[in-house]
DNA sequence: AAACACTTTCGTTTTCTTTCGTTTTCGCTT
DNA sequence: AAGCGAAAACGAAAGAAAACGAAAGTGTTT
């Protein structure tokens, strides 16, 4: 057994039960503790892996390991359930934007689970992209723009000015807000921005909501409801007088999952 | 029992079962160790096997292009050596321009450890993005453009035309070779494109090449070597007619870490 | 005799283990 | 919940065994 090749057993172990610990390698390769670490040494000044007490833990980075809001985030099942419908919809050969957020990510999720061909992927979500670039038949075009750390996403008057490039089929919008009278709204203007390019630039708006957006008002308008092409959310609570507005407003359709 | 004999029979072996000893082969083919090193060291600089300490595996497998996390591994020492020199380079305030590939990762890297302030990085570079959205005091704007799986990065037209969009104090370069008839040179059109518009869009061109990038030429040329302000490389068999050649053909300055 | 392939020899390097003092972690007590 | 002590894990250093590289020597072939 080589040096190289015991190195190469541990990354693979580590790829295969995501960690590994110094005692188990000790007995797997018949060697003492000061040589097992001294290959998780050498192996994590290459950075292919990040060393813990007892053990080693593969490489830290932050996004591709979402320990972040994703997991915390609120109603996890029904942002699921509203990506795989928001999925759905998507053909092959399509191109497709997708906004930055949770939601608008589990959709991304959901497509490259689909296995669907030929698609290209335009977002500015951060997480989105890392994941897709990965997934085969999707290609991803990274939207440019100022890189807004607590949202893992592109914002602001580049990223806007980027879409000019780019015309789509269809667009995934998230939204905080979804009101009748007001419109689709967001915390912040730097997000509208470029929410209002990707409508622009999309045959077909599909926001994704889920019931507590409904009814809501934030601080930056984005557009009326009436560029909405459809609706995607959860069933829970959603008044059926409120849908009539929503309908009667412009939007095109709803769906609930 | 000839030489060649002998060696192809290495090399099936190899293929068979994985991987040879030293002394499994003196004893196979009964000739002393040095004979046996002497036969691995030939077929070694042919590149049809790796020598490890007591035998040799087979090649890195170039049917597949190495992976991201194989390349950051290749050199560990020059790149980040090399990202640490660059990375003093910076002042605050300054925006400076980050290329796709390792060794501009390591600069990004190095310059989050400096704890620098005010910084604004641009960047094609995915993970590098990633990694400075965490550090304070440096803003990140990502380039836009088609996400390209193993480089990690956004390239072509897309990529190339947001660099219209700003101008920056620096840009730290990677290339596949470095000639001083030939210039800088890279794998393919698309990287280079995008190189090309850094440079246009850059008081200052700063190259990061380690050695083994020195007096290569790849396929498709960037620049020629006098629109590099400074050459940071390792010191490793840098000859003084190379670096002499170098700065006759215009790099302002050459410096080694 | 010259060229070539191989071996022998020897000093150096690499790899691994053992040992020991220090740090971290975790369970237990208060 | 906070503090304490034992056990585990850690890093560094020293030493032994194996492998390595280089150079000189041997034998065979042409």
């Amino acid at each position: 057994m080589f040096v190289e090749e015991r190195q190469q057993r541990i990354l693979q172990r580590l790829r295969e039960q995501g960690k590994v610990t110094v005692e188990e390698l000790m007995g797997d390769f018949g060697v003492s503790a000061p040589t097992v670490r001294a290959d998780l040494a050498a192996l994590e000044t290459r950075r292919l892996l990040r060393r813990t007490h007892g053990g080693a833990l593969p490489p830290a980075t932050s996004l591709y390991e979402p320990t972040y809001a994703e997991r915390v985030g609120t109603q996890p099942g029904e942002k699921r359930r509203i990506g795989k419908a928001a999925a759905r919809l998507v053909r092959p050969g399509e191109t497709v934007i997708l906004d930055a957020g949770t939601t608008a990510h589990e959709v991304g999720v959901a497509l490259a689970a689909r296995g669907i061909s030929g698609v290209t992927v335009v977002t500015n979500n951060l997480p989105t992209a890392v994941a897709l670039m990965e997934a085969p038949g999707i290609e991803v075009i990274v939207i440019g723009g100022l890189a807004h750390l607590h949202r893992r996403a592109m914002l602001g008057p580049l990223a806007a000015d980027f879409l000019h490039r780019v015309h789509a089929d269809r667009v995934f919008l998230g939204a905080n807000g979804v009101d009748a009278q007001v419109g689709l709204t967001v915390v912040d203007f730097d997000a509208a921005l470029v929410k209002r390019a990707m409508i622009a630039h999309a045959a077909e708006v599909v926001v994704i909501a889920d019931s507590t957006k409904i009814c809501q008002v934030a601080f930056a308008q984005v557009a009326p409801v009436s560029v909405v092409t459809c609706l995607i959310t959860d069933d829970a609570s959603l008044d059926e007088s409120v849908e009539a507005a929503l309908l009667d407003a412009g939007v095109g359709l709803i769906e609930r999952v």
